[in-house]
DNA sequence: ATTTTCCCCTGCCGGC
DNA sequence: TGCCGGCAGGGGAAAA
């Protein structure tokens, strides 16, 4: 699934690629990408634009555009980004398309249809009203210091697994690197959020970073569907230490991983290195 | 106010 | 071999 990482590695490559080329052609297959908005409506504000630069805020990816108007896609389980030179597209789902000046194409495929796009017009209240609470800190930013994660912690009475998929909190954590995080840092996923003492909040903070650095750096993970801007795979599958890893040895101590369910999603965790709640 | 449940959608996998 | 139920999960709305 792309999460951070996985979205990082997109934008890199498309932030070389697309800036100063201009959208020749929008094409929307599917109706749903961009509802409540209609496809014709979306071809028509992207049709002769030029890409300024490829943003990223969490899992969220913008096309800003010249004029400052932005095109918000989110890939959500099945999502794919493939930029190719030509304009020959082999892409089994295919929900939207753009043909550049010079020839070359974006395709957004999705198998199950989840992802979406958003065009927020500049000089309208598009942006405030589509970002307004939506993504919290970025957790690879200088803003991100282990004291804005203790008080995003502080008095939280639910479970510190769900709290770090809230994406108005934390941007960017999915279930893969939460999982990764909390194995990193010695946390079990099911402890109060507020109940972490300062030792434990600190090693959280780092366990997150750590793992989302090591992940970008590795080009994301390819458990399944995701394939980065290219159509190539990531590299980071092979480093995870406990996710989709239930019954193999835990890298640090041999304790076979274990998975369960918190909060309706798949966890997977060491039963001796993470201590119960 | 915060936390939990449900739903969207389709490929895939295990069981029979 | 083929059918079928269950599972996967990001995020947002609805319910608790």
């Amino acid at each position: 699934m792309p999460e951070l990482p996985e979205v990082e590695t997109i934008r890199r490559q498309l932030d070389v690629r697309l800036p100063g080329r201009r959208i020749e052609r929008a094409t929307v297959l599917d109706p749903k990408l961009t509802a409540p908005e209609s496809p014709q409506s979306i071809e028509d504000g992207l049709g002769g634009r030029v890409v300024r630069t490829v943003a990223r805020r969490g899992k969220y990816l913008s096309l800003v555009l010249d004029g400052g108007d932005e095109l918000v896609l989110h890939l959500r389980m099945t999502g794919r980004l493939h930029w190719r030179s030509g304009s020959e597209v082999d892409e089994r789902y295919l929900r939207a398309l753009l043909t550049f000046d010079d020839g070359s194409t974006l395709t957004f495929g999705d198998a199950r249809r989840f992802g979406t796009a958003r065009l927020l017009r500049a000089g309208s209240d598009d942006h405030a009203a589509y970002w307004d609470g939506r993504v919290g800190v970025e957790p690879l930013s200088a803003d991100f210091t282990g004291r804005v994660l203790a008080e995003l912690l502080a008095a939280r009475r639910g479970p510190i697994k769900p709290l770090l998929l809230n994406q108005a909190l934390v941007a960017g954590l999915g279930n893969m690197y939460v999982d990764e995080a909390l194995f990193a840092a010695r946390v079990h996923p099911l402890r109060v959020a507020g109940g972490l003492d300062a030792d434990e909040t600190r090693r959280l903070h780092r366990a997150i970073r750590d793992r989302l650095r090591v992940a970008v750096e590795a080009g994301g993970a390819s458990i399944d569907s995701y394939r980065d801007g290219l159509g190539e795979r990531g590299s980071m599958q092979g480093l995870l230490r406990v996710h989709l890893r239930a019954g193999d040895p835990c890298p640090r101590c041999r304790v076979p991983v274990r998975k369960t369910s918190v909060g309706g999603r798949g966890t997977y965790w060491c039963p001796s290195c993470q201590e119960d709640p």
